[in-house]
DNA sequence: TACCTAAGTGAACACCGTACACTTAGGCCA
DNA sequence: TGGCCTAAGTGTACGGTGTTCACTTAGGTA
């Protein structure tokens, strides 16, 4: 309001508005937000500086995002589909159950820790903040016995934990006998025994939180000093796969308890 | 310099400055950073609030910290101090290595679990973004050689940690036959043998991964849709308790490898 | 050629962390 | 008891933040 266009005389020409589609504006904005994001942390990266350096104004972003989080939100599906994609070429040429599961593992892994930023970005700082966490557990069993699963549900979470789930159900089974009776896509898992899925489901969780431990302490405690991270990685996953095979030898999820749970009195001494 | 002091007279009469000692009103800031930093976030809680919470005005916290981080490291310093407390109640009365292995690392999951936002402010926010992260590695060898750790040096977290790798030792010297040779103390260790403290590191580290990963996805993964919690601790300690003797039982940490490791050629498929 | 939709902008708001010059309370010494 | 001097505490301002809203204008379509 205060001074029309034309009085900014002395400023230089005006650079000419680049109009370009909806899609490809939205894209560069999140290829320009995942760079920085990655480069400087959210927080130090501000809807201002991405804007800029995708030659427009802050504004506009919230043409295209509804606040900072969606954009957030969408670098980080950009993260799932490259994780996805490790564990894809690492699961190609495997051929029993516990190497799959092992492999899968390290994929996960070593993604965290080849692209620590994003990493952080994704499991770290970016899910936690967003208010509007889908329920993806819902999603996750839909996906599992084959239904569509509804876009407001959806996140590319569910699918890279859904083959660590499967790589689970898998040994489960082959232990059993009754191995080769889960298909390998994981974008179409068979509608494979309740009971069994429920026997994986903490398994393939606590191996989830094994690998997220890992990937986060080793990303961003740089000052604890860690031993040696091949070691490391391979002390971890040897760990929890042979805890995995010994707990679940000694029979059903109900026995997988510490050796000697605390049966002191309840009264805190 | 705009108006003095009398010209305010339609104000309410300016309550009179309390002044208390550095070190109380320090203290002050500190239990009030705590509880406002864990109800709303760090990001959410700003100096201004934390001031004004406290009975003083902004700039006033910056007499007695040199900014935000430095606030936030002193709230942290009390969270180590009460996970020790943890630990200490929890190894009171154990008699074997492998329960006292056991109870430190639910107790340190515990601790993490029942205070989640001071958790979170401790090992999954404040730390890392604390540019002048402290060496702790140099501090834990000199506390472990029973020599005075320097308080440039020194973190609380140093002592947390030996706790740990402290029953880890003594699991190892036990499956030896040479049981009781370390101390319960963990405050003055033992000048235990060198080779055995290399070999106790690496598992320690990865007992600290899971016990972090799992009290990390719980605490903020809310959206994920854990399986039950009780089940998954008990789960993810007797998987890495059954993972460690087993691995362990193979020989020495050279052989603490995957069981299959990948043996693909180098080139990416 | 005229129009109309949607891409893009400028200015502003309320808030943030922080700096600096300033006031003043209260312990210490005469 | 009185004065002083140190340090506790304040007022104000600066530059930056996420976000909003009324506005301009480019470029496809009728």
């Amino acid at each position: 309001m205060a001074r029309t266009r034309h009085e900014t005389a002395e400023a230089p020409a005006a650079a000419p508005r680049k109009r370009i589609s909806a899609d490809a504006r939205r894209q560069q904005i999140i290829d320009v937000a995942r760079t920085l994001f990655a480069r400087a942390g959210i927080d130090a990266t501000s809807m201002r500086r991405i804007a800029a350096d995708a030659g427009v104004t802050a504004p506009l972003l919230y043409r295209h995002f509804a606040d900072k989080d969606a954009l957030l939100r969408a670098v980080c599906d950009g993260y799932f589909a490259r994780l996805d994609g490790y564990m894809t070429r690492a699961s190609l040429h495997v051929t029993t159950p516990i190497e799959r599961l092992q492999v899968v593992m390290r994929a996960y892994v070593q993604c965290g820790l080849e692209h620590p930023n994003e990493y952080e970005l994704t499991f770290m700082t970016a899910l936690p903040r967003l208010r509007s966490a889908r329920t993806s557990r819902e999603a996750r069993e839909r996906h599992r016995r084959g239904e569509t699963v509804p876009p407001e549900l959806e996140n590319e979470g569910t699918y890279v934990f859904g083959r660590l789930e499967e790589a689970v159900t898998e040994v489960i089974l082959a232990r059993r006998g009754s191995a080769a009776a889960v298909p390998r896509n994981a974008r179409s898992p068979a509608n494979t025994n309740a009971a069994v899925v429920a026997e994986a489901a903490p398994i393939a969780e606590v191996i989830w939180a094994m690998g997220h431990g890992l990937v986060s302490l080793l990303n961003t405690h740089h000052e604890f000093g860690f031993s040696d991270r091949a070691l490391l990685v391979d002390t971890s996953i040897a760990v929890v796969l042979n805890g995995v095979l010994a707990a679940h030898a000694a029979g059903p999820p109900s026995a997988a308890q510490p050796p000697r749970p605390r049966r002191r009195p309840p009264g805190r001494g």
